[in-house]
DNA sequence: TAATATAATTAGGTTAACTTAACTAAGGAG
DNA sequence: CTCCTTAGTTAAGTTAACCTAATTATATTA
């Protein structure tokens, strides 16, 4: 991947964000507002003009109002809303202290790679979609981080419902099937093997593809795609979900 | 707060954090290891290391092995932790591609406040504890990643369990109760004032403290404290829960 | 063991992002 | 209109984190 042109380094980026939430605020901006909102002294403030405006992003006369262009107004919008979305994330659905969460958003929106955003604007979309408004299970979180266990109601679930349903090999499941591991009927190597994979009691599994002579499966878990040779996937005893 | 004197840059912390990564890997570090696996030049590390031997980090004698301090030790185990969290939690947590959750693990390592990183760890242990061990909202946010719209049974529940509950001004609820927002009854300038601060239909909210005359009332939406004066706590109606 | 290859170091340079100190421009107040 | 304050600029310096080129130490092998 070539390297974007246009891209900027985190301390370019802070500047541009800030002319962008000052202007939002006053209307005009100036070096001063610039250099107390980034607790910087002024002399770094008109450096860094300097660069922005060699980059067409901003507009600066001397002894002037600073101005983004329509470029600068671009990319500071989508600054801004990384900025916005993250501290989103981390104030009201992880339920962080604000100011704290401000800091962070402060500094990891300019690391962040855009696959992780997306996803993370996703988590937000999902949140707010959910029907109940604020999910059973964030809240039964929010009730975990208060008081380091799970809520009682949290518990009993589990227990009724996991005898009705088939208990096999993972060998001889089908593509597309999910399943909760029960049991490794195997001591010694394979099971360290099998444990060290991930492979442990209770863990959710999805079989994602079998090879044409029935190995190797490859099972989902965790999201890491694992490949088992049938006589792997022979030892492991799992619940079909 | 002071800042801490032991405090090292992200540069360094990622130095020391590579020294103790190699040193899992074949027992004995040199200058080569590490400029190979930072991808720097070879006098880059040699500068460095000599920071980390000021700061009793490592121990390093003329042309020879890179050895790290308890000191050293504590802190890069306390670093490479905080990666593999990060790491996890972006790819099995939110799915993110695993070598894209391990660049942008390895950079927001620096960068995130201790609280965030314990309450991230926090979220993992959540999940991991589930009785059901990949809990079922998580599948569904992964098939909503997917198909960008909630699975089919996740929509229904909402409509049959919500005529139970008794209808109430918010101004009459007590202190601890939660409840969901149905309605705004005003129209104007004080509906938008609430709408702006996150009163929207569906929203939950608890009741965190009422002061001695009915008015203000301290609610809890999205993490955040808001203060309603009594006639604005009227205007809103809620479903109890 | 001397020759040679490889690894580590030193010396000196670059760039980004800051600083202080000194200077200049612009906008009132008397 | 001049003086003065405040804001903005320029010049020159610092530090961190990199670099290249040259030098020195260690290891390998003929």
């Amino acid at each position: 991947m070539v390297n974007n042109v246009l891209a900027i380094s985190p301390s370019l980026e802070d500047y541009l964000e800030s002319i962008f939430v000052i202007k939002q605020k006053k209307q005009t901006v100036r070096v001063k507002d610039l250099a107390r909102y980034l607790k910087v002294k002024a002399p770094s403030v008109v450096e860094v003009l300097r660069k922005l405006k060699e980059k067409n992003l901003i507009v600066h006369e001397y002894y002037g109002y600073i101005e983004l262009t329509q470029e600068g107004i671009n990319k500071a919008k989508a600054l801004y809303e990384k900025h916005v979305m993250l501290k989103k994330f981390l104030h009201q659905i992880l339920g962080i202290d604000e100011k704290i969460a401000e800091q962070d958003a402060c500094k990891i929106e300019h690391y962040l790679s855009k696959e992780t955003f997306e996803r993370v604007i996703k988590f937000i979309n999902f949140i707010e979609t959910c029907p109940q408004s604020e999910p059973e299970w964030l809240n039964n979180f929010y009730y975990f981080v208060k008081h380091k266990k799970r809520p009682p109601e949290c518990k009993a679930k589990f227990l009724g419902q996991n005898s009705q349903n088939k208990t096999v090999k993972l060998s001889n499941l089908k593509v597309g099937t999910k399943a909760r591991i029960l049991k490794i009927t195997d001591t010694g190597i394979l099971k360290s093997k099998l444990l060290g994979l991930g492979f442990v009691k209770g863990q959710i599994l999805k079989i994602e593809k079998i090879a044409p002579l029935g190995s190797p499966i490859d099972v989902l878990i965790k999201n890491t795609h694992i490949s088992l040779r049938k006589e792997e996937a022979e030892k492991v005893i799992v619940e079909v979900l």
